[in-house]
RNA sequence: GCCGAAGUGGCGGAACUGGUAGACGCGCCAGACUCAAAAUCUGGUAGUGGCAACACUGUGUGGGUUCGAGUCCCACCUUCGGCACCA
């Protein structure tokens, strides 16, 4: 079938419309047509090509660019949807807009693919960038395409390697050991999903620690700064930002040493602890099984060797060790207690790490949860040193004020008794200092950021190793490194060092045969600054140039709850080292932050007898509702027998419950996508995927074209009087502004664009009703449905950008500007009070608007409903509040 | 285990500053159109009791503050996100 095109200009439409009653826009929606025709007059008019100009505001409007696993999902679409909205709405008032898209696109899932399918990384990245651009493109995003970047090109991770060069000169970047997961089998080091219940993934292998040599980025020394700037953060999510705080884990306390004898040596086993108040309860202390006092106690004592292995086996995550059973053995050894010069027993702990502190921790059974239980466990000895008036303590079992630092006094503490916190803190902290065993500092809970990896697929760290001159940067002049793009991972290690022709050298000091580095760059790294080159010209002459100083920060940075922490500490970190070398100005990246919800499907399964649990696609089953609509049981339809149902969770390959965005843009188009996921749930919150709920979004849409066709076809209004409309007109009139005031609030402020759509839709249901055909209706008409098109336009672009000019407009609406509300449009004679008695609804009064309180009371106290509920009984007090509600309080 | 969130009809959600609980959408029911179905349109739809008017109950659970609590406070339960090599 062919259609002619709708989009008519108005007074060619006029005569038209004069001529042949055949109708001038086509009453059907076909919205694979309405969006090949929107997207091609943005390609010809450039309309997303941004160009820093300083006379105008910018803003630029950041989602976090996607890692090109093969195509995109329903929470890229949700993502990228979010951002568009936003750009979209602030262009339209005005603003200069930045939408830019890229790729994070070194990481592990090329490799994974590599190992699968033979597919050198390289390629396959391509491959899929190519394809998911390509999707990303019929979302109709007002994306500036001539600023993509993709990291695994050399132009793009030249900067890292030159940043990281500077950073080795300022003494941020450093070499030091670091624990990884070792497959024995595989010779090679895994991640941490690489690790299932403390195997190798492909071979199955107990995974071992091993220490390796590593570099790391002292982000411990921005702490201080990074910690003090979340206060500049204030339109950051308050959650965000008590994750940041809480991550960086800044506490006052006291590092300590007990000394004791080694071999005749004097040595001091030194601890960290918060809790120095309770320093006189310490019955025991805890190593490490990597700390020296447990190798060493080791080397004679087969048991405890044993022992330390155990605990050097397993994985690293933290998770994992937090869960573990505690476990513990004696090494023999005993320190002596800084101030009482008792004897206190060492142990090694499997819970206590290297890499936190000092490798070591005092341990005060009394008042620390986990020691209590540790000392009940293996029977040693527990002391209470602090006490709360009017509780009692007994080892029988832990109770919450055990460790009470607000209402807590030291007791069986000598000199201390009776102090609380600070002053014991304090005193004890003073007393230490003065023995030279000790002082108050400050400790981190955040680590310095190791970012080497033993993998490929990566961006080369610009090292080259001299048997002369040691380990030596490669000079600026070198870079980049590049990365050979050939190589196929097999899963034995990383194949860079198979390759002679990367790894052997000359070193830049000595000239002599020398050997490349091949660890590569944490992906972290990449995602660290993209943001910046984005906003800069791109070229080779720098890092970033001066374009960034107008579109940096970043005005609205969207993306997943899950980078809360990692993510944007790393960025943070590493714009402010950029900063300091002089590159950027400003001591933020991110003004403004929206944490996005994830996409959830439902899960089905069967589980058979024997053999691995089954998992259908929802596509693919039929749940079975009663008549009420209640649910009770769903099927497969291929073969009609039950499968289960595993709840709600989020799309995952692992569960089958992912939906394709492709085929849900082919079936309804790409502004039925948006507008689902827009209206599902508001953005910060999980959004439970539905295809009745696509449906409905798809029936508005078509509704609201027929809505517009209609009244197109029924011939454009002239100018009609407005000022004095009868009443249905004037209240169609006041909603359509309410509803004007509202989404812009909605989406500029609250970002609910889920309550703005709901909105619009009440008003279209308003507007449908109408069903007057004089010249003031059909421009009273034809204003609303303005209103309603420019309100959907940043959401549905497509369609709008096609009603638009339906309606008459030869400019296109997205270089249109957002409207005004008319206030007069606004005003209301008359208002409906509630009125309750004792806190319950019992009738409802209309009040002239500008009614006096005691005017209201009255009208109140005069309704039917009212007043049999008041009835004879005396009233207490009435309430009053204006323009909204009054509250009798009767006795009784 | 630690840190951070969330829990409201059959379902997704709304209620923004403590002031009408359930907007809007989905589903379901009834009706219109149709030979029929789909699509579309109209109406109904928290629960219980009642012919109805209306009344009572109701926002995860248990307490509390208030004239008034989904919203504030305390305790608990469940689910989700992060925990440093997934991105």
């Amino acid at each position: 079938m062919c259609y002619k095109t709708r989009v008519v200009n108005r007074p060619f439409l006029k005569i038209i419309n004069s001529l042949i009653s055949r109708p001038v826009m086509e009453p059907q929606y076909f919205p694979e047509k309405v969006e090949q025709d929107a997207r091609a007059w943005w390609g010809k008019h450039r309309s997303f090509k941004a160009v820093a100009d300083p006379r105008r505001e910018k803003y630029y409007c950041l989602s976090m660019f996607p890692y090109p696993s093969g195509k995109l999902h329903m929470g890229h679409v949700r993502n990228y949807t979010i951002g568009d909205v936003l750009t979209r709405f602030m262009r339209m008032h005005g603003k200069n807009v930045l939408q830019p898209m890229g790729w994070d696109a070194f990481g592990l899932p090329a490799e994974n693919a590599a190992m699968a399918n033979g597919v050198p990384p390289a390629k396959w990245t391509y491959d899929n960038i190519a394809y998911m651009k390509k999707q990303l493109q019929s979302l109709g995003f007002a994306i500036d395409w001539e600023r993509e970047i993709a990291t695994c090109k050399p132009e793009y991770y030249k900067w890292n390697q030159w940043l990281f060069l500077r950073m080795l000169e300022k003494g941020i970047a450093y070499k030091k050991t670091g624990v990884v997961n070792w497959d024995p089998v595989d010779q090679t080091v895994l991640a941490n999903e690489q690790v299932i219940d403390g195997r190798g993934w492909r071979t199955g292998a107990l995974v071992e620690k091993r220490e390796i040599p590593m570099y790391y980025l002292a982000i411990t020394k921005y702490a201080e700064e990074l910690l003090a700037d979340l206060d500049k953060l204030p339109e950051w999510p308050e959650r965000v930002r008590t994750m940041q705080a809480n991550w960086i884990g800044k506490s006052v306390g006291v590092r300590f040493a007990f000394p004791y004898k080694l071999d005749g040596r004097d040595e001091k086993l030194w601890v960290f602890t918060t809790r120095a108040d309770t320093i006189m309860g310490v019955t025991f202390c805890a190593v490490a099984a990597e700390h020296p006092l447990a190798t060493h106690a080791a080397k004679n004592n087969p048991k405890l060797a044993a022992f330390v292995d155990e605990c050097k086996r397993g994985s690293v995550m933290e998770a994992d060790i937090a869960t573990i059973e505690k476990k513990g053995m004696p090494t023999g050894i005993s320190v002596t207690h800084p101030l009482t010069g008792e004897p206190i027993p060492v142990w090694v702990g499997n819970y206590v790490l290297m890499g936190y502190g000092e490798g070591a921790v005092m341990a005060v059974p009394a008042h620390d949860e986990r020691d209590f239980h540790f000392a009940k466990q293996y029977g040693l000895s527990i002391k209470q040193v602090i006490a709360v008036e009017g509780e009692q303590f007994t080892t029988d079992n832990w109770t919450e004020w055990y460790a009470d630092k607000e209402r807590g006094r030291c007791v069986n503490s000598g000199k201390y008794d009776g102090l609380g916190y600070d002053a014991a803190v304090d005193a004890i902290a003073a007393d230490l200092k003065a023995k030279g065993l000790g002082d108050k500092q400050v400790m981190w809970r955040l680590r310095d950021w190791g970012v080497s990896r033993q993998r490929y697929w990566g961006c080369p760290i610009p090292i080259i190793h001299c048997e002369a001159c040691g380990d030596v940067p490669v000079p600026d002049k070198d870079l980049p490194v590049v990365l050979p793009e050939d190589c196929v991972p097999d899963g034995s290690g990383n194949p860079l060092n198979k390759r002679a022709d990367f790894v052997n050298c000359q070193c830049p000091k000595c000239g002599q045969p020398a050997r490349r580095e091949t660890d590569t760059m944490d992906t972290f790294v990449d995602s660290s600054w993209y943001y910046a080159r984005y906003a800069s010209e791109r070229g080779d002459s720098a890092m970033v140039d001066g374009e960034t100083g107008y579109w940096m920060p970043v005005d609205q940075y969207i993306g997943g709850i899950e980078h809360a922490i990692l993510h944007l500490l790393y960025s943070r970190f590493w714009w402010k080292v950029m900063r300091d070398t002089g590159l950027v100005r400003g001591d933020e990246p991110f003004a403004r932050l929206l944490t996005q919800g994830m996409v959830l499907n439902e899960i089905f399964f069967r589980k058979p007898a024997s053999g691995r649990i089954q998992y259908f696609n929802p596509a693919e089953v039929e749940v079975k509702l009663d008549d009420k609509g209640n649910r009770v049981g769903a099927v497969l339809m291929s073969d009609d027998q039950p499968v289960e149902s595993g709840g709600i969770g989020t799309m995952s390959k692992s569960k089958n419950n992912g939906v394709d965005p492709q085929a849900l843009i082919e079936q309804y188009g790409a502004d039925t996508a948006r507008l689902f996921m827009m209206f599902a749930a508001p953005p910060e919150d999980t959004l439970e995927w539905s295809d009745e709920g696509v449906a409905g979004a798809n029936r508005f849409l078509r509704r609201l074209w027929k809505l517009v066709a209609e009244h197109v076809n029924a011939g454009l209004p002239g100018k009609a009087d407005i000022s004095n409309l009868p009443e249905p007109l004037k209240a169609l009139r006041r909603l359509a502004h309410q509803t004007l005031a509202k989404v812009t609030d909605d989406i500029g402020r609250r970002r609910t664009f889920n309550t703005a759509i709901a909105a619009v839709m009440e008003l279209v249901n308003a507007l449908s009703r109408i069903e007057d055909g004089s010249p003031q209706a059909k421009a009273v008409r034809h204003e609303a449905l303005e209103i309603v098109v420019v309100l959907l336009s940043p959401m549905v672009p497509h369609i709008t950008h096609a009603l638009w000019q339906a309606l008459g407009h030869t400019q296109a609406i997205i270089d249109t500007s957002w409207p005004a509300v008319d206030t007069a449009a606004l005003k209301q004679d008359s208002i409906e009070i509630v009125v309750q008695v004792n806190g319950k609804l019992r009738g409802r009064v209309a009040v002239p608007a500008t009614a006096a309180e005691d005017e209201v009371r009255k009208l109140a106290l005069a309704d039917e409903g009212v007043a049999r509920h008041v009835g004879d009984k005396p009233v207490k007090k009435v309430i009053v509040v204006p323009g909204k509600l009054v509250n009798i309080v009767v006795a009784g």
